[in-house]
DNA sequence: ATGAAAGCGCTAACAC
DNA sequence: GTGTTAGCGCTTTCAT
């Protein structure tokens, strides 16, 4: 491994020397021919930095920590940390994934990051839910991740879930659909209410009138089939916006029982959980698909400017009403939906 | 964060001390007296070493890597990953997941592991596939997980896909079954074979005759379905092992058709690919679940090993043929398969 | 049995 | 402008 001292050496100058010119710092501290001459020797001999090396006399290692008790069991998980990764790369960081079982397990696994040195911490709770944030983590620069503390007062980066609600339903409204339903899901968290409210919104806006008949709320189990299928014999809705593609599925097995096909007689647009579907099995199937790439991707974009104390102003921050522009990752066609970023007083 | 520096000043000894007595190289250095005092200052201030800082003189990171391309897109991805978490933290490791997009991708990720030290790799491939290795690991202690080399010379953790199709078999003979037919995959993966090879072992030894008849071969699309339908109007089987749920879920579909209820009819078992189906929607499917936290258990316990060049001999390896038993993470009751550890000519 | 000293690779004051 | 010096936290000879 090619250390400075090698660089210093065949250049003839000292390590300072060398050190000020690879880290930039050497406007008008060193001579122009010197510092040039020192970049082709260090790039002749592929100098690469040694981060643990100079984390020890800076206090930064350069390596931020993603916690996540989702990992193993959300096929989203993937998507975040990936769009945090690739962020985190662009910017000259390594992303430590851990996941973790339990608040112990948690608080353990958040002590080893710390004792690595770990700059910042991306805390991700998929699906939007409401987090009480650890102790350990609420001292250190943090950016929650499709989640929301109780107090409101730590950045996020969380899915628009109106502006899903509002596409998904336009989009039915647009392929001709005159009775639309809502699918929705039993449990009162996040999403449901702003996707309830951009269903509305987007109902309002074409002249028609919420009628609740056509909204149900279910869970993922035997009775939601029920529910759907009285929803279907007595409302006789065109159009279908699902919560989830499990909650579409049952639209599904409705629609196969009475001879409906999707896509000619009915229509359906559910948000992505299990891609599967929409992937090989109900083709005709219209996923909206969730940001997570983005948001995994702003968030540790955020989390990296709060650790650099750089300012918020010159960064490229998301649009939050319009489609996000794909990134570096190919971004599937089907996302229209938009990210917020809520930010807030800094501790 | 408190130093050696700190305790040894406390206990009046020298920082050498300290670090003889912290890395339990103490018996007969040190004086028991001095070391016990060493450890209760240690413990009472709530020492935590500094890896960063050892390893800038040891060149051991405890880092590992975890490098795969199928973390944002599998969902099995999580489950190796816990495993090979779980394992790392026990011996005192970090492990750092990274997940690539193409080969120059890949080296580049692999490159940025490196320069952090790590000081070995896990090389993942979902559903054991024959993978070049990238040449950048070749020198790097390594292990594959769920992988196999094209020369076999790589250490690597697998499935044993043998086991696998035999105990499914098994269990639609022992409930019953007269005619079971094997819904296989298209592509000439190694899975397939294993599997195939179980199915007929498992025939075999209970007295049944080998019926080409009852076997297909199938991808993951519309022609599967046909392919299926066939195999029920000529064949007329009673049991079905499915190569994955998503084969399975084609039987689920003409059993549907015919009026036929999978666990009273017919039998369905089918190895695990997205488990929806089993958890939520077609609670009649029978799955055998892939060991995916027990092979990251176990490769990480290897490439542990490797590191730290302690021999294999005092490692509690897994028995090749019986069930697993369960690790430290809850085992789901369904996994019935082994692994395999097929060991190497060190280079 | 213990401590002093050197050094891992790098950064940061401070001389000159 | 550039080199010298010191030191981050820890390990490791090597004296004593």
């Amino acid at each position: 491994m090619v250390t400075m001292k090698e660089i210093a050496k065949q250049a003839g100058v000292s390590v300072s020397t060398v050190s000020l010119v690879l880290n930039n710092r050497d406007e008008g501290r060193v001579r122009d021919t010197v510092a040039n001459q020192v970049r082709a020797i260090a790039s002749q001999l592929g100098y690469q930095s040694n981060p643990l090396a100079s984390s020890l006399r800076t206090g930064r290692t350069h390596m931020l920590g993603f916690i996540s008790e989702d990992v193993a069991t959300t096929p989203y998980a993937g998507g975040i940390i990936l769009g945090a990764q690739t962020a985190a790369r662009q910017l000259g960081y390594m992303l430590i994934v851990v996941s973790t079982e339990g608040p112990q397990n948690e608080a353990q696994e958040i002590e080893a990051l710390k004792r690595y040195g770990t700059d910042g911490f991306l805390y991700a709770k998929m699906s939007n839910r409401i987090t009480n944030v650890p102790e350990a983590l609420k001292d250190m620069p943090l950016v929650l991740v499709d989640a929301t503390d109780e107090a409101g007062i730590i950045p996020s980066v969380e899915p628009d879930e109106f502006h899903i609600g509002y596409d998904a339903t336009k989009r039915l409204i647009a392929s001709g659909c005159e009775r639309i339903a809502y699918v929705g899901a039993e449990d009162p968290i996040i999403a449901e209410r702003g996707r309830l409210d951009g269903y509305r919104a987007a109902l309002a806006e074409t002249g028609r009138t919420f009628d609740e008949h056509l909204v149900v709320h279910v869970g993922n189990n035997e009775p939601a089939l029920d529910a759907v299928n009285t929803l279907f014999d007595s409302a006789c809705p065109d159009g279908f916006f699902c919560f989830n593609d499990a909650r579409a599925w049952y639209v599904y097995e409705c629609a196969a029982r009475r001879g409906l096909t999707i896509g000619r007689d009915i229509s359906v647009v559910g948000v992505d959980n299990h891609r599967v579907f929409a992937d090989t099995l109900v083709p005709q199937l219209t996923t909206v698909e969730l940001p997570h790439f983005e948001m995994g991707y702003w968030a540790a974009t955020k989390l990296v400017s709060m650790i650099e104390e750089s300012s918020l102003a010159d960064m490229e921050w998301p649009d939050t009403t319009a489609p996000l522009p794909p990134l570096n990752a190919p971004v599937p066609a089907a996302i229209h939906c938009a990210l917020i970023e809520k930010d807030s007083v800094r501790q």
